[in-house]
DNA sequence: AACACTACTTTGCAATACATAGTACTAAAT
DNA sequence: ATTTAGTACTATGTATTGCAAAGTAGTGTT
């Protein structure tokens, strides 16, 4: 059993993912191994288990494409990158980050004033 | 059904609920509705459903206490404030906030570099 | 007494992150 | 050539939790 705390920092984590996957993602094609790489030198931690579904459903969502290619050390692998409509998508996202941002900023350090 | 986007954009906002609920709990002792017209006023929005039961479970976890308060309009209120562990569980979920906006900025605003 | 308004409570559902286990491909070791 | 290790992807079950919706109850007005 997790503690309270440990719960509500993921909580924070989990609403950004999707966010910070699509992100790493506008910038290269990459596959799943080098997303947890970013993300874990972020300090933001995802694992094979929450990434793999979040990619396939995002793909499905049409987001998301990918290509197979080959490697010289294992299996091949998917390189994923983000459609036309997932750029538009990231860009939607990106604002509303922003904007929570300021909201959180709003609520959390403005003063009680009558 | 509603779109991804939707979708996303609220679980960003959920992950900041939490936090949130307790800041402002921080600043005045207030009961649930209260909380709620703040809360829209950020753009952040709670529903009753979401906030009553959050409420509970943060006063059983000793993060609340609550004392009630008779109404001239209507039934009595519970008047929530934050215990002193709860103060503490605040700091901490602040400190968490603060990396966290590091972190998201650092995953979606640096360039590729090699 | 009936109704409206406000406040709090309860129940069931849906979304999703995660742990865990499993499949499959490649390369190295024996 | 078969076994072993490492890597990559897939599938399943569980727990958390935000929310819709329905319900209970207190207060004041008509």
């Amino acid at each position: 059993m997790s503690s309270n705390l440990e719960n509500a920092q993921a909580q924070m984590r989990k609403g950004v993912l999707e966010f910070c996957i699509l992100s790493i993602l506008s910038r290269n094609e990459v596959y799943p191994s080098d997303i947890i790489a970013e993300m874990k030198a972020s300090r933001l931690i995802v694992v094979e288990g929450t990434l793999y579904p979040l990619l396939t459903r995002l793909k499905n969502a049409g987001l998301l494409q990918y290509r197979w290619e080959e490697s010289k050390s294992g299996p091949p692998r998917k390189y994923y990158s983000l459609t036309v409509e997932g750029r538009e998508f990231l860009h939607a996202l990106q604002l509303t980050w922003n904007e929570l941002v300021e909201a959180v900023n709003l609520t959390t350090k403005s003063e009680t004033q009558s």
